[in-house]
DNA sequence: TTGAAAGCGTTACCAT
DNA sequence: ATGGTAACGCTTTCAA
């Protein structure tokens, strides 16, 4: 392996001037320039990474850690840590991945060896170690996810507010005025980071404001929709809008629990899926969304923890991205003026 | 950040006997070896990542490269990603994750700067540039698939031949003696790595060998067993075991195909699904299957990895793991003796 | 059983 | 605009 020595001899100049001209940290004349950067070519050069860091106290590589416990999709959390290697890769960082129990501990053992420069969480849950951790730890850290107490913390999620009046609006502009939520299972509550709850309570605020009543099922299992749809329908007979925000599971038969009560989609029903996570695979839900992207929020929260690393402080506790609205043709107008 | 000349001042000894001490390499008297293990832990001493990577010429990072491009699953692969990463750390390896197009450049950048010790090649194709690749540099590279030409390269992969040969033997035993194949859709061939071609030639293989007629189907969409089903009657009426080796999404409507013909499983027919990729997701094949499983065919592509960075003899070109049985209860005796 | 010191290959400061 | 060199924090050889 040839080493900056080589490319200094190679090109006639000093090792400084070859650092200098590799990195581009000071001018070079037009000509040294030429001969450092054919000598380089002609020799393969690439700096040793491990020299390199130690010398820049650097390594440019963030860690990435997702805890992927039984309860969770992995698929999920295994988009979010691609998207965020593609992002970092686009601020010339590499990635390395911390999976499983070794989230926690690698999230240490990474900061304390300095191998990676800062880390990005996935997979935040409300009573988070990694933010105990993150509070006492010199080492750049954001979440992807909001815990419960963001205390000095630098987190990122979607805007799942605005996703959830968003999805109101665009239902009361189709003439629908009685519009339900089918929220989250009440035991994902306990440990999932917060956003269901920051969901319901929007639901019902963004509803009361507009002086409409805010009806949300929650339903029985993790993977059917027929409870929550009988719930609705018990608690609202005429429910002609709904707003999805579930176990993906759970929403990937709902068209079918709304067959089953004779009801199609969108004719008698319109849905809007809000703040829901596409899955990799190629079978998104199948209804309009204001999905949470790994793509949207994951460039954002790279480049935070950049600027971190750069020492650049972040303008606030939680940064919160705007869903992008995609229609997939389900939702209609309501066919018949509905009375309060 | 303590370094480890603090740890040396604070336990009265040389920073050779704290390396020493702390790294097992040569013995050292129990009381300086309490001495240093606790000026350590007092310290919160932790070895510098880019300094040992230097001195040792070793990063203890192995990279993984996943290509992912549009066409296939990347649930599937991210699922290997996640395998390989627990495995390495069993070794004591972290993992750097090389996604996109990156994958071929970051495999070239990772080696060249000796960032990573070496490399786990995912998602292998046919004619794999980094096959190529791996060959023309100084760098310990596994595949977890077959490339064609594998001349010089280790690669694992599941034992394809022995889950066909396993999935027929299991229906013969059953009284089973029309049996099918369904493969995979044409154009599959071209690009993946050969393990289709492979299934396909030793179903044939074995079931001659056997005395029986090898029936092959494929379907004629990517996401649909109706052809194939119909396919299969065609050429033999009186089929009553299928052998199902295909893309994910024709399995899961495989059930729903045959229903359609008015048959279901396993009264009428048997089903077992062979070398398949399980999705990450909690939704396995609902078939009795001898899968592709990550966690079966990462720790040995892992471990042989290790070797090579340690030096030991290279490992044969290619390594075979063999599936395990995976029973789901779509398998039953055939209900009459069925003449050949 | 322990210590001293020579690297490892960069970066960046101090000169010129 | 360029060069010399200390420093980064470890591993490992050579001595004792």
């Amino acid at each position: 392996m040839a080493t900056i020595e080589d490319v200094a001899r190679n090109a006639g100049v000093s090792i400084s001037t070859v650092s200098y001209a590799l990195s581009g940290k000071r001018s070079i004349s037009e000509t040294t320039k030429r001969r450092v950067l054919d000598a380089a070519a002609e020799l393969g050069y690439a700096p040793r990474a491990s020299a390199k860091a130690l010398a820049a106290n650097r390594s440019d590589i963030i860690a990435v850690t997702a805890p992927l416990h039984p309860d969770t999709d992995p698929t999920a959390h295994m988009a979010f840590a691609m998207e965020v290697t593609i992002s970092a890769r686009g601020r010339d960082f590499d990635t390395l991945l911390l999976v499983q129990d070794d989230a926690l501990a690698g999230m240490k053992r990474s900061a304390a060896s300095a191998l990676a420069d800062g880390t990005i969480v996935l997979d935040v849950a409300a009573h988070d170690a990694r933010a105990e951790l993150a509070r006492t730890i010199d080492h750049p850290v954001v979440f992807i996810g909001v815990p419960d107490d963001t205390e000095g913390l630098a987190c990122v999620d979607l805007d799942f507010e605005f996703a959830i009046r968003t999805s109101i609006d665009e239902l009361v502009a189709n003439g629908h005025r009685h519009i339900a939520l089918i929220g989250h299972h009440p035991s994902t509550l306990e440990r999932e980071a917060n956003y269901p709850l920051r969901i319901e309570r929007e639901f019902k605020r963004y509803m009361t404001e507009l002086g409409l009543t805010p009806v949300v099922a929650h339903p029985t299992t993790d993977h059917d929709a027929t409870s929550a749809v009988s719930e609705i329908f018990r608690q609202q007979p005429g429910t002609t809008g709904i707003v999805v925000s579930t176990a993906n599971q759970v929403a990937m038969n709902l068209t079918a629990a709304l067959n089953a009560e004779g009801l199609s989609v969108p004719a008698d029903v319109s849905v809007i899926a809000a703040g829901m996570t596409p899955a990799m695979s190629r079978t998104p839900l199948p209804f309009d969304a204001l999905p949470l992207d790994p793509a949207l929020t994951c460039p954002v929260a790279v480049d935070i923890l950049v600027d971190l690393i750069q020492g650049v402080a972040p303008a606030q506790e939680v940064t919160l991205v705007p869903p992008v609205y995609q229609s997939r043709g389900t939702v209609a107008p309501a066919s018949a003026p509905t009375p309060a």
